[in-house]
RNA sequence: GGGCCGGUAGCUCAGUGGAAGAGCACCGGACUUUUAAUCCGGGUGUCGUGGGUUCGAGUCCCACCCGGCUCACCA
């Protein structure tokens, strides 16, 4: 440890040894609150509001006069010799405290010169005014209720190393309110999300994450093993799966939000546990889902910011329905010029992208071109909200034929602030048909080395042999929408502890 | 994995091959309405790590570690 640092813990240790020798316990259990501090300052601001009938001064008084017992960490220490000024933080705000030595008695008034900013206090008095016009705890006793041995990072700048900030989220929560913001825009939109859905009629549903096959998505899993059952698990890489074989056993419309896990790249928007909602709605089809999207969004927009209109960069989005419908082949066209539908074998399509100047590397199926061509032309354009509406069946194995258009799928994905934000579909609800798209996607597999094709999830076909009604799936990237709620172009900004490379030591 | 950028005091950051710095924090002192309190005194350091070049390296070179951005992969 750096010897710097080690002094200034070791200051602590004696303020701590201090304390302990005087009788006090520096970690007492409880401290009984009257009030938070923002809850404080709104009781002395309403005692001073007019026209509530009874005279103002009286009113004034009662509440004034009230003593209240608050609590909170030391953000600021100003010490005046004879007086001191704390501030003292909540989770609700803060509250300025001042403490007089004639006031609270000079051997009492002693242990504050082993107090520390960081130091957690509960202090009881009256609120009043200060001569700047603070609204201010006048301190007749207070209490130690935790003493921090680390010294805070400084008051001004804050916490500006990004790696610290992610390693010690705890420092950047308690140095930079709007991280703080952030992660409450977070709860607070998941929360509007389970309003939304529960007022819908959905219910949510918990399923497993250990699997013995990491089916549902195309991505490679995380491999763990049992030892009980000596068995090797993957951890689940989508809900998807097992959500249909609830909507099977006549759950009729059920959500899960939770974690997946792709043992993938790491990026500004990847991580490998992220956080997905799936909704399944028996006996509704892509379009219901596309309505039911672009309503929630909206939905918790309203709810968790006030507006629908948000500020992404230097560019607004304005969430309010309907949002714009495409089809993905329009849009591919228009962001590249190449109609994908034209060319229906991996070959002839590589070469025609070649031709637009775009470069791809050789050897990529046929979905994946289709695949690139969207992330690449079309989808950091997707500024404003919209659907991308039927992709090729190669693409979608899990999604039901448009009917009329063999090739096409009745599937959208949803995205806005340039950012994909949700995949939906009417469900493939026939297990014939299911068994041969699985199979197909093991004989691309096979051809082109692809790890990430679907695997066949027997248990899964068994399920939908036994029939399912025909169902709207929906899955939302939460990460990627807090991102957009947010204004935030790092899915790290938004994830409070995310993946880093583990320090040794 | 490739490319670019970064790592100096607890925190935020300066630092031109020639004596390691500032502000905040901290320590000692003064101060009974301060609020980025103020005033006086104190610099507390593995300059990411390890090599190399040089009379001399925080600074130049090489390797490595960690992070950021970006490309690839992906949602």
């Amino acid at each position: 440890m750096a010897q710097r640092k080690a002094e200034l813990i070791q200051s602590r240790l004696d303020k701590l040894q201090r304390i302990r020798s005087r009788g006090v316990n520096p970690y007492p259990a409880r401290y009984l609150c009257s009030h938070t501090t923002q809850e404080a300052i709104t009781l002395y601001r309403e005692s001073r509001v007019e026209g509530s009938g009874i005279p103002e001064q009286i009113v004034s008084r009662a509440k004034r006069l009230q003593t209240l017992k608050l609590a909170g960490r030391i953000t600021a220490m100003r010490s005046m010799g004879k007086a001191i000024f704390l501030d003292i933080r909540d989770g609700s705000g803060k509250v300025q405290a001042y403490l007089q030595r004639d006031a609270i008695g000079e051997e009492k008034y002693s242990l504050l010169q082993d107090f520390d900013i960081g130091d957690f206090i509960g202090v009881e008095g009256e609120l009043f005014e200060t001569r700047a016009g603070e609204i201010t705890v006048k301190v007749s006793d207070f209490t130690m209720l935790s003493k921090s041995l680390q010294p805070l990072p400084e008051k001004w700048h804050g916490l500006a190393d990004v790696e610290k900030r992610y390693r010690q989220r705890y420092l950047d929560l308690l140095s930079n309110e709007q991280v703080r913001r952030t992660f409450e825009v977070r709860s607070q939109a998941i929360s509007a999300m389970r309003r939304f859905l529960e007022k819908r009629g959905f219910i949510e549903v918990e399923t497993p994450v250990l699997q013995s096959l990491a089916a549902g998505a195309l991505a490679r899993p995380f491999a763990t093993h049992h030892h009980a059952l000596d068995s090797d698990l993957y951890l689940r890489i989508a809900t998807e799966l097992h959500l249909k074989r609830l909507i099977i056993g006549g759950f009729d419309r059920v959500y899960e939000i939770g974690r997946i896990f792709r043992n993938e790249g790491i990026s500004t928007k990847h991580n490998p546990e992220f956080t997905t909602l799936e909704s399944y709605q028996a006996y509704a089809d892509y379009h219901d889902v596309m309505e039911m999207v672009e309503q929630m969004v909206s939905f918790i927009a309203k709810e968790v910011l006030g507006t629908m209109r948000i500020s992404f960069g230097e560019l607004t989005v304005d969430l309010s329905p309907p949002w714009q419908r495409l089809t993905l082949r329009e849009a591919i066209k228009e962001g590249s010029g190449v109609d994908f539908e034209a060319f229906p074998d991996a070959r002839s399509l590589e070469a025609e992208i070649r031709k637009t100047g775009l470069r791809v590397e050789e050897g990529m199926s046929w979905g994946k071109l289709v695949d690139y061509l969207l992330s690449h032309t079309v989808e950091p354009n997707l500024i404003q909200p919209t659907f991308l509406m039927d992709y090729p069946v190669k693409l979608s194995p899990l999604a039901k034929r448009k009917p009329g258009c063999d090739h096409l799928v009745e599937r959208f994905e949803a995205f806005a602030g340039g950012m994909e934000i949700a995949n939906a579909f009417s469900e493939l609800n026939d297990p014939l048909e299911q068994r041969e798209r699985f199979e197909e996607q093991e004989r691309v597999r096979a051809l082109f080395g692809d790890e990430e094709a679907e695997r066949i999830d027997e248990d899964f076909l068994l399920a939908l042999e036994h029939g399912m009604p025909p169902t709207g799936g929906l899955g939302v990237g939460v990460d990627r929408l807090v991102m957009l709620l947010t204004g935030h172009q790092s899915i790290r900004e938004v994830i409070l502890f995310p993946q880093l490379r583990t320090v040794p030591g």
